[in-house]
DNA sequence: GAGTGGTCTAGACCACCCG
DNA sequence: GGGTGGTCTAGACCACTCG
């Protein structure tokens, strides 16, 4: 009798790892269609049902999007399904419009030890922090500070922000290949300090949600910080659980 | 050729049906072991296969518990592992004991308008208000205001619920048979009041986070609908996003 | 019609758990 | 050793999409 392997996985979960290895390799970019399930499992020699699990898994990751009849898509921020996939913020009554971003500033400085710390850099090393507003139906709801490592964006500004007209995600996948795969929210409830009370237009001292995002990409990677100042008179943060 | 079949339901799908049918029924009950795979294969006369799609989706949404070489439970809010699985609120550094409930009031009164809303019941119908402090290491963190239709626990009172010294969901599915299988909950913030500033030790006007949740049971049933007030010092709302 | 993902089956073998 | 869920395969057929 064979003894059972202590280091046993799943061939799924090999080619599960392939996979994300050819999409982080850019083989296949945001957007595309990627290889048919008889095909991979061609190419990987194994069964079309076990690249069917692999796929599968990547597939309620939302890293891939299946389309039946149609094929398998490397997910993208550049699509209307996934324009603001991570924002939980929504109107309490009514639909209101799509939120619009103005950019207020770029700005280039030394990450602070807090910062570093959850982006995973050095604390001298310099990080771009922009701030911005989102409006909807032109009422502004949240105020951001969002902290980028400098090396991963190299050559960003304010005026290439302004002049983009969807969302910050897509603009960082499109011009610096950087995909927001997964993201980590820590909330807390705050008293609006003067520069927040000023942009919401409500008085200091008013309570906001402070929501904290930790944006990581392939292998966990994080490369993206923010801080959101949330107004919750007439929306809310949803949230499911299961 | 065979025209399309315009309301096509996949057998799985079917299957998944029927086995919700015999959890909400009570013929399987929570905690308890299900039948297994190749045995529900042949009760449906289906292949274990299908049994085992259906399964996997029920365990995906937490209806049911797969344990390798034991077989698949009927899930249930009393067990370690399930304990607070509904709770967000978690400490910002170290860890913190388990939290502890101290029920304070329960009220029978009328709905008003919003809660029957919520609750799916006429606003005449009378439900328990229970009122609760949650307490990390003994400090308040949490207020609760919990509304739960009087039709459903009879016999709900005060007494009862101090002397179980589970989690409430562990309660209400042992004492009344009810389980809280997914919730939504929707998140403010706001200004302590008199009421929450006492319990929660903070000032009054201390900004907290108010977070109303809806909970569910089978066919979407809503059973439950509470407010929360969160102290977010030193404890955050946390939250994944994918 | 051709190609894709989605369903369903049947059978084999594996890892895990328990008595 | 016997039972359970977990993996893997091969093959058939279905629903959907597009040219």
């Amino acid at each position: 009798m064979p003894p059972p392997n202590p280091t046993f996985s799943p061939l799924y979960q090999q080619i599960k790892g392939l996979l994300i290895q050819s999409l982080q390799d850019g083989e296949w970019k945001p957007g595309e269609l990627i290889p048919s399930e008889t095909e991979l499992a061609v190419r990987y020699g194994v069964s079309q049902g076990t690249v069917r699990k692999a796929i599968d898994e990547l597939a309620a990751e939302n890293l891939v999007v299946r389309k039946q009849g149609r094929g398998t898509f490397v997910a993208t921020h550049n699509e209307a399904k996934a324009e603001y996939r991570f924002l939980r913020l929504a109107a309490d009554d009514v639909n209101t419009g799509k939120p619009k971003s103005s950019y207020l500033a770029v700005d280039r400085v030394r990450a602070n030890s807090h910062v570093a710390k959850l982006l995973d850099i050095k604390p001298s090393d310099s990080v771009f922090v922009v701030k911005r507003v989102l409006r909807f139906d032109g009422v502004p709801q949240i105020l951001d500070e969002i902290w980028l490592p400098a090396s991963q964006y190299k050559g960003l500004t304010l005026e290439r922000l302004q002049s983009w007209n969807s969302t910050l995600y897509g603009f960082l996948e499109s011009a610096f290949g950087v995909r927001m795969l997964r993201a980590i929210e820590t909330i807390k409830a705050v008293s609006a300090e003067p520069e927040q009370a000023e942009v919401l237009q409500v008085p200091v001292g008013a309570p906001l949600l402070l929501v904290e995002r930790q944006s990581m990409t392939y292998a966990d990677q994080p490369v993206e910080l923010r801080r959101g100042w949330y107004l919750t008179d007439r929306f809310s943060y949803k949230n499911e659980l299961y």
